[in-house]
DNA sequence: TTTTTATGAAAGCAATACTATTATATTTGT
DNA sequence: ACAAATATAATAGTATTGCTTTCATAAAAA
């Protein structure tokens, strides 16, 4: 995995940046930094002119990147999702029975990203707590359907169909995949957030993680 | 229900607010006219000098109710959970067939709220659209441990702790509840959005409503 | 009728979210 | 090696945001 991911680029829309960052050091230090930044201070509270200083460049030369802060959370975002599908792709492709498939599907998206795997200037494992943190402020605004519309969650909707196929395979007739796909998906994230921060309304532990308990959801509804 | 609630006092956590915004006609137009101008132009770009001259009133004015626009997000946000669970408690009350009452209140808290009951200032139909597009931004933010233990979020957390105690009602050996509970209101919040603004990635339609896909989830998971 | 309390008007302030201009490196093509 | 193109930096500027402060006035309560 990590040996064809130094060989595959993992591929945001275009329009989301004026120029890929992917393309020069600069570019580069601004996603590398960024993902730490912004899970130090919050999305809010995280500026393109305290990112320039954090990494030695003028603010304005920043914008030459993105036009906003909110493209940035953008990319950030798609990153990660094309990453996930990629990791999703790949670790499911051998996998012959449909359950098992399934199995290791919702495994993989509702896993706790603890490691980086080190093939790139991307941290993942800082860059998952920003999806579990902030990843929903890149919809939840008053752009979403323009954004839409240009293609900005293509990848993320993607995935979504992906797992969709992987529940339909087992149960054809079953009218909610998509529902299911998406609840699984968004609610793996929200789940591990309240582990974080209201544990009292979560039943989770060692041996008892969001994934089982989607794993048990899913198995009871297509079995 | 009507009646009644023009009894009852919907109760927010009180350090959220510096002032009562329901002892005053000023706090309850800037509560009545946020909820319509947060729905309009969205909470980024909502600020209470906008606010105020919407209601011919000073900015200042604002602040000694509020003191930001996170806060008053807070409250908007609480006041909803509260009557959601006012709703939750009497609608329910009555059922004495655990299953039945299950239903009942999945159906609740995953409905649209498409009506205004007409009781109060507050029209519950946009400040549903709010708590579907804006709520979850109250706790995400850098913050949600302190205010949290500030008491802010209680009577979100008190509704996720009901749900869970019918949960157990009819199946006490179940591991995971609470999770179950937060992914029945949190998702059907999200299903919503997703209806409205990404509906390719949705099954719904007239007869298939969000509320029928958790309660066939719930019914498979713990019957 | 005093005095307390609520609201308004105006000004001020540091920070945000950019844009624009000009200068200086750095890279690239010939 | 040199000119031209491109990338980055430095500086300044702007409208808006998210407040705070001060002082004046109006309304309500003691």
């Amino acid at each position: 995995m990590k040996n064809l991911l130094s060989v595959l680029k993992i591929s945001v829309p275009d329009k989301i940046f004026l120029k890929d960052p992917e393309t020069s050091v600069l570019g580069k230090k601004i996603i590398e930094h960024s993902i730490f930044l912004i899970d130090e201070i919050g999305f809010e509270n995280f500026t393109f002119k305290k990112l320039g200083s954090k990494i030695g460049s003028n603010e304005s030369s920043l914008y030459r990147y993105f036009e906003s802060k909110h493209k940035l959370l953008l990319y950030l975002s798609s990153w990660y999702w094309a990453w996930l599908e990629y990791q999703l792709v790949i670790e499911t492709y051998s996998i012959a029975n449909a359950k098992d498939k399934l199995e290791k599907a919702i495994h993989i998206v509702t896993r706790n990203v603890e490691l980086d795997s080190n093939f790139s200037h991307i941290n993942e494992s800082v860059l998952y707590k920003i999806i579990v943190n902030e990843s929903s402020k890149s919809f939840l605004t008053k752009k979403v359907d323009k954004e839409n519309k240009a293609g900005y969650f293509e990848v993320y909707k993607r995935i979504i169909v992906r797992l969709e196929q992987m529940i339909l395979e087992i149960k054809p007739d079953y009218k909610y995949a998509l529902s299911l796909a998406s609840t699984i998906l968004e609610g793996g994230l929200r789940q591990h957030f309240l582990t974080e921060h209201f544990p009292s309304i979560t039943n989770y532990n060692k041996n008892n993680t969001p994934t089982h308990f989607f794993t048990q959801l899913v198995k009871n509804t297509i079995q």
